[in-house]
DNA sequence: AGCTTAGAGTTCACTAGTTGGACATAGACG
DNA sequence: CGTCTATGTCCAACTAGTGAACTCTAAGCT
């Protein structure tokens, strides 16, 4: 590590600021670098031929209105990232570049009883045959990014103690995947990462301030500040699923009375349709039922939509956000569920919070979080271009 | 203004590097800067040499156990810094310096009827009294913070509808100003600035994400995220006042229902009392009272507080931040209302968030605003240091 | 008192890196 | 085919940071 303020430190500095430039737009000519950088011409034609050299970057002949310009773009097997996440079911991995670009991607179901060790060897596997498969070079790994669905000390690295994974808690996934690896690993929890595949990929790109609420077996979200993920002093910032919505609701598993999560949660609201719709329903199934024109179905989840609302709005008083994502499988439900949210916002937030508030469903489905574990990968990286958005990331079709 | 990534541009920050140092620490000698900064002796060398010639910068001998060392600090009229806070019965102004130095500062009271000509009149004129009685030269006036008393759109710079003092509405205050003393100024409501003074002179000193919660007329809270003010992409994060603690609670201002407003601010609390204690009764007057042992007011603030901890606790389980400081009138209650308020955050948030959390009252009282404003002013002019603390600002007394 | 030592600041030659201007290049347009 | 125009490259000039050598000062030791 160099000392910054030293020539070279800019020189390393002016390095990035040409390959964001380029980043952004997908691919320019020198003279247009030099001219979004507010670099001179010398230095671009300088930078990239370095960075050529170095094999970061790609130059390809362009026809235009006077000498023939070099377009510049990123070459795509200059680096590679990797995102894993854990989730409660499956176990996801997706493969990406520099060039923010999704390579390849696979899911596969994951037993919940499973201990960490197999579910560390089932990753292990599917990362290896994804890079087999793509092709690249596995030096070329530049980090990777880890999603696991529980609270975790992003400090430490060890796994809270109510992770939906049993025999998991303790352990030290980054750790664990690190020495399996070989390369560097990130981790942090399914919201926040599904917040970032969403702000990168989803449907928040462009805005700098998003709340990704997550509903699931339990309740939680993401924020994003200044196109940042905060987790807070203590790492838990987030847990909209235990604000009171009610003092003398029925009891959390947190202990409290009337939380959201009461209101919301899967846990908490399957019950509700076990005598009429018999036990073995899913949230998913809920939702499909509701679609399909269930009643009941349909009651509950404009009921959840409703309380979720009232959450939403005290988050929205508080931190005013331009966009709040719903994720996790309520999410499939589509307007039958976001319609009462909005309305419920519209009556309990201030107006001048809620006016410039949209509430749209994510546009990842369950790959948010393995594209927010990419993202994530990225940023750790060193690359803060992922909130300058407009990007025109091509993410395939999931196979 | 020169293109980023020049050698002036790296030379430029290297000055900062310096001068932030030396802020930080009060004084420093060459070597130490070097050490500190990370740039070589040869460099600060020069470095300093520029910011001597400059006038920023003092240079006093020392003695050491070598050669003498020559002791670098900030001289103290390098630059001047002015707040200015508009409060619902007072005006206060306070000049400081670059070294965070608070030269002077005064209040007086400002009547609810004035135009807003008339306060304009005042602010220019205390101002003036105080630039004079410091005997620092006009010229270095770097920058204005100003403080209204209501939420104003920072990009426009209007003062919005529901201002305290009435008649100001749509005035731009910022312009106001800068026209009479023609220099920059930087406008803010008295929520966030309160929370900015608190960070870097009172109670959240050596803290990165803390909530000011300001009770008086209203409630309103300021927030600091990453050693910054949040004010959202719509200008109106922290408006705790309105969260929904009683779906069929009373009607708000807002027109809402059981708004935390309702239960904690002067406007909805005091009515309370007047059957008991009298018309004429303002939140000091309770608080006094109470104080004095009066068990009507007495049980007025406590219930105050337990529905202020209510709101305090969701915002800690959505945000998580490591301090909470309570200001307004309603701090000057000290413990009467501060237990309450964190009895009530340990029931309702979750252990994981609330065990890092302190509640503290203000250290400020009533000047935390115009403190706020100085560092407004401060950080506006590219001052980055307010955050990284430790700061040994010497805050006289209140005259 | 005199010598030594060690840390502080300065000077200087050197190096890294950016820049403006001159120049070569290549297509478009008449 | 000449002209025009925008592109990329080269070179000399310039800016700024750095290591090494050097000077300076006080304290500690003999």
């Amino acid at each position: 590590m160099e000392t910054p303020g030293s020539q070279s430190s800019l020189h390393r500095a002016n390095l990035e600021r040409v390959v964001r430039a380029v980043r952004l737009a997908g691919s320019l000519t020198q003279a247009e670098i030099a001219r979004t950088t507010g670099l001179s011409a010398a230095t671009v034609s300088n930078i990239v031929r370095e960075l050529k050299d170095g094999g970061t970057v790609e130059v390809t002949p362009t026809s235009a209105g006077g000498r023939r310009a070099r377009s510049v773009s990123l070459s795509g097997d200059a680096g590679i990232v990797i995102g894993v996440d854990f989730g409660h079911t499956h176990l996801r991995v997706a493969v990406g570049n520099l060039a923010h670009q999704v390579l390849a991607e696979e899911s596969e179901p994951l037993d919940v009883d499973a201990s960490s060790t197999q579910g560390f060897d089932r990753a292990e596997e599917l990362v290896n045959r994804l890079i087999s498969a793509t092709g690249v070079d596995r030096s070329k790994i530049a980090g990777v990014g880890l999603g696991v669905p529980g609270p975790i000390d992003v400090e430490s690295g060890t796994l809270g103690s109510t992770a939906i994974l049993p025999g998991w808690t303790g352990t030290k996934p980054a750790e664990e995947l690190r020495g399996r690896l070989g390369v560097p690993v990130h981790v942090d929890n399914d919201a926040n990462l599904g917040a970032l595949g969403e702000l990168v990929w989803g449907s928040g790109r462009g805005v700098r301030d998003l709340a990704y609420i997550k509903v699931a077996s339990g309740v939680g979200a993401g924020l994003v500040i200044n196109g940042k993920i905060y987790r807070g002093p203590g790492g838990t910032a987030g847990e909209i699923g235990h604000i009171t919505l009610d003092e003398s609701g029925p009891v959390c598993r947190c202990g409290n009375r009337g939380c959201l999560e009461t209101f919301a949660a899967a846990r908490y609201v399957l019950p509700l349709l076990q005598s009429s719709h018999g036990t073995d329903l899913t949230m998913e199934g809920v939702v499909r039922l509701a679609r399909d024109g269930d009643p009941g179905c349909r009651r509950v989840i404009a009921d959840v939509g409703r309380h979720i609302g009232s959450g939403v709005a005290n988050l929205c008083n508080l931190l005013n956000p331009s966009r709040v994502v719903l994720g996790g499988d309520l999410a499939e439900a589509g307007e039958l569920v976001l319609g009462p949210i909005r309305e419920s916002v519209g009556r309990y937030a201030i107006p001048s919070a809620a006016r410039q508030l949209s509430v749209l469903p994510g546009a990842l489905g369950g790959r948010a979080e393995v594209l927010g574990a990419l993202a994530l990968a990225l940023s750790e990286m060193g690359d803060s271009t992922l909130l300058d958005s407009t990007l025109h990331a091509t993410t395939p079709a999931f196979t």
